[in-house]
DNA sequence: GCCAACGTTGGC
DNA sequence: GCCAACGTTGGC
């Protein structure tokens, strides 16, 4: 099965690309994911290899901030058994959890972002969620031309 | 099962 | 900091 493509939002103030990078094996896992729509793509959908942009949300400005691949296919989110935890979830059950989650690994930090005003101008970008009305998903797909156009984008 | 109230997201 | 859009909750 060839790979496929993701984008995913963080809040750089939580968690940035430069993080990532800096991250033991420069590998993470990707939780604290509790919208079942999203959830289902990470559980489902994200395969070893699979490609995704990371992009920083809620930063001055948002922007698709680099490139990051799935290492490590959907695990239970263990995030959500801990009461300590912001994303504790007492409805998520050790015996047949809610959430999942993956582990990504680094590829690249874009030298030149592309920022969400670039992408909403671009028309070859107009279908991904991320640019439609009140879209709120933090896990959303890809195509390939997609993904290639915000590289592509990046380079300039 | 409807739907109002509420909490969260995230661009601006 | 504002607020529109959206998902979830809970009373009925």
């Amino acid at each position: 099965m060839a790979n496929k493509y993701w984008l995913i939002k963080s809040e750089p103030e939580v968690f940035s690309i430069d993080d990532l990078a800096k991250a033991k094996n420069q590998t993470t896992h990707w939780d604290g994911v509790r919208n079942y729509q999203a959830r289902n793509f990470l559980r489902d959908d994200f395969k070893i290899g699979d490609k995704v942009i990371f992009y920083h949300s809620n930063s001055e400005p948002p922007v698709a901030a680099g490139i990051c691949e799935v290492v490590k296919e959907a695990y239970p989110d263990f995030t959500a058994f801990d009461p300590e935890n912001d994303h504790y979830d007492p409805k998520s059950k050790k015996e047949l959890p809610t959430w999942f989650m993956v582990d990504i690994k680094f590829v690249k930090k874009f030298s030149k972002p592309v920022s969400i005003s670039e992408i909403k101008a671009n028309r070859k970008l107009q279908k991904i969620h991320l640019v439609q009305r009140g879209n709120r998903l933090s896990v959303m797909p890809l195509t390939k031309d997609e993904f290639d156009e915000i590289v592509r984008m990046s380079d300039k």
